[in-house]
RNA sequence: GGUCCUGUGGCCGAGUGGCUAGGCAGAGCUCUGCAAAAGCUCCCACAGCGGUUCGAAUCCGCUCGGGACCUCCA
């Protein structure tokens, strides 16, 4: 069965093809670490995490390549403007490189948190600054590029003339007609130098007081914001490479620009397949800097933000995103967290459960059309993969599968209800597709080893108890372990069980 | 203003021209010393108004509502 993914450069959903099987090139547009990683940010890496793991699953062989943008216009968070221009309080106090280190560790353990596998290669733009120049000097040599006062601009009318006429445009991947931007675009400051406003930045001068700056042919600057994606990416993975992703507020202009500047330099169209993650609202509202909603993942951990009633764990994070399909929007609220969050642990104390078990023999299924039944679940999560990474279906066909499971446990049923068979191959596909798919996980506590002997003789003892029926005792055990968040649950069979809340 | 997306049950969210996703919450039952967990059952929604169709939440039009992007901004 083929990978289908939509493509936002054709809007319509292609069965995927990579340009050289069995390797698959992958480009991501990584976080800006001038400040710590939010909620929003959270989606597009979780999601791409999914598809690199789908994609390896798969058996292709895939170099993910996702950059950290840690060159451009930098300021301490929480510092008021005038800031900007003490510069010698800046040079003082604030060394770019420092914060780019400090969010970058920040991140890093964000994405670890997540279970986010690294990707392939991290390049960074200010180790690629070279090969940033090396570009602009391309783009300037073919005519598509010019200087202004130290600063370059991409010639966007002109590329759109000529590349127009090989159906090409400027605007193909976002729909967007130049005419009409140039038409509607609203006035913005310092547009003096470009020759038409749809122009955009290809290396900005600094000004005296921008503190991230390096020599270039055309004076001491910084490379502009597109560039940096543009020369990672042709670096390596080469001039066309087959899925390049982010977010859809990246498609327009950002994207839009790394495909007039990779196609100037290596004429052709960069990537096959766009890619492109919905956002997560709040409130119904983007969630995003400028609108001054954004949620840190530091305090998601935590619960300090005034939006939160409690802290919500990373993998609770994880799995609310992956109940929905990456191209719809996802609306944040408590109420939603906490589904995830008792959703997330149902679905993992079934699986945890029959992950311990071992089916063996050969016996056939007395209840066929439950059998049946599960096949056809586990079958289609497969199918739900291959539709465009759908794994709010994929999700949704494990619930159908944990009652089943759950009723195994609880000896609704027997289990030669199914064929052996049937119940080795849910329990291998659901590790597929829980653990290496999906990429969800058990949190583990640390000293897990001694808790649990501690747990389980306050378990012999409450079993003492509940047999002499001193139940006071019993009661007593059980009521205060849950206040510490652990939770004892007595089984059908007279043993207990116990889960961290 | 321009371009585009979207409106699903209390909440979050899938989805297809006809066969009522799933999760959480709520109700009942079973199990059980009690409790929790678990299982079973119930709660049959698709903004409004027209149209196409044997049949539309799913296609078309209009109305109302929500949102994204519109180039130096990370």
């Amino acid at each position: 069965m083929p990978l289908k993914i939509y493509n936002s450069l054709t809007r319509q959903k292609e069965i995927f093809e990579p340009i050289n099987a069995p390797y698959v090139g992958m480009y991501v547009c990584g976080p800006t670490v001038s400040g710590e990683s939010h909620l929003g940010h959270a989606r597009p890496f979780i999601t791409f995490d999914v598809v690199f793991r789908y994609l390896l699953h798969k058996g292709y062989k895939v170099r993910y390549v996702r950059n950290i943008t840690d060159a451009g216009h930098f300021e301490e968070e929480g510092k008021v403007a005038e800031d900007k221009i003490a510069t010698k309080a800046i040079l003082e106090k604030l060394e770019p490189m420092e914060l780019v280190q400090k969010y970058t560790q920040l991140y890093h353990w964000a994405m670890d948190q997540f279970n986010n596998l690294p990707p392939s290669i991290e390049p960074t733009a200010t180790g690629h600054i070279v090969e940033q120049i090396e570009m602009i000097k391309k783009i300037i040599a073919d005519g598509y590029g010019y200087e202004a006062n130290g600063s370059v601009y991409f010639d966007v009318v002109k590329y759109n003339d000529v590349y127009s006429k090989k159906n090409q445009p400027y605007g193909i991947l976002s729909g967007r007609n130049l005419e009409e931007q140039l038409d509607t675009t609203r006035e913005l400051e310092n547009q003096e130098e470009k020759k038409n406003k749809v122009d955009f930045a290809l290396w900005k001068k600094a000004p005296a007081e921008h503190i991230m700056r390096w020599q270039s042919p055309w004076g001491e600057g910084f490379p502009g914001w597109h560039i940096e994606c543009s020369a990672m990416a042709t670096k390596y993975l080469g001039k066309k490479f087959d899925i390049h992703g982010g977010g859809m507020d990246l498609q327009f202009p950002h994207h839009e620009c790394e495909i007039a500047q990779s196609t100037v330099c290596n004429h052709e169209l960069p990537a096959r397949y766009w890619m492109h993650n919905n956002m997560i609202t709040i409130n119904g509202r983007k969630m995003g800097k400028s609108y001054n909603n954004v949620i840190k993942l530091s305090e998601l951990f935590t619960g300090n933000h005034p939006e939160l009633t409690q802290a919500y764990a990373p993998m609770t994070v994880r799995f609310f995103i992956l109940q929905s399909q990456y191209r719809g929007t996802l609306d944040f609220s408590n109420e939603a967290l906490q589904a995830s969050e008792k959703a997330l642990k149902r679905l993992m104390e079934g699986y945890e459960w029959l992950k311990a078990q071992s089916f063996v023999g050969e016996a056939k299924a007395k209840d066929e059309a439950l059998d049946l039944q599960l096949n056809k679940w586990i079958g289609e999560l497969t199918e739900f993969m291959d539709d465009d990474i759908n794994t709010a279906k994929v999700v949704a066909n494990i619930f159908e599968i944990i009652p089943v499971i759950n009723s195994l446990k609880d000896k609704h049923i027997t289990q030669d209800a199914v064929a052996t068979s049937t119940w080795n191959h849910v329990q291998s596909q659901l590790v597929v597709f829980i653990e290496s798919i999906l990429g969800l996980k058990v949190e583990a506590g640390a000293n897990l080893e001694q808790l649990k002997g501690v747990i389980d003789l306050l378990i012999e003892i409450r079993k003492e108890s509940k047999a002499n029926k001193d139940f006071a005792t019993s009661d007593k055990i059980r009521n205060q372990l849950m206040n510490m968040g652990i939770q004892l649950k007595d089984e059908k069979d007279g043993s207990m069980s116990y889960t961290f809340s």
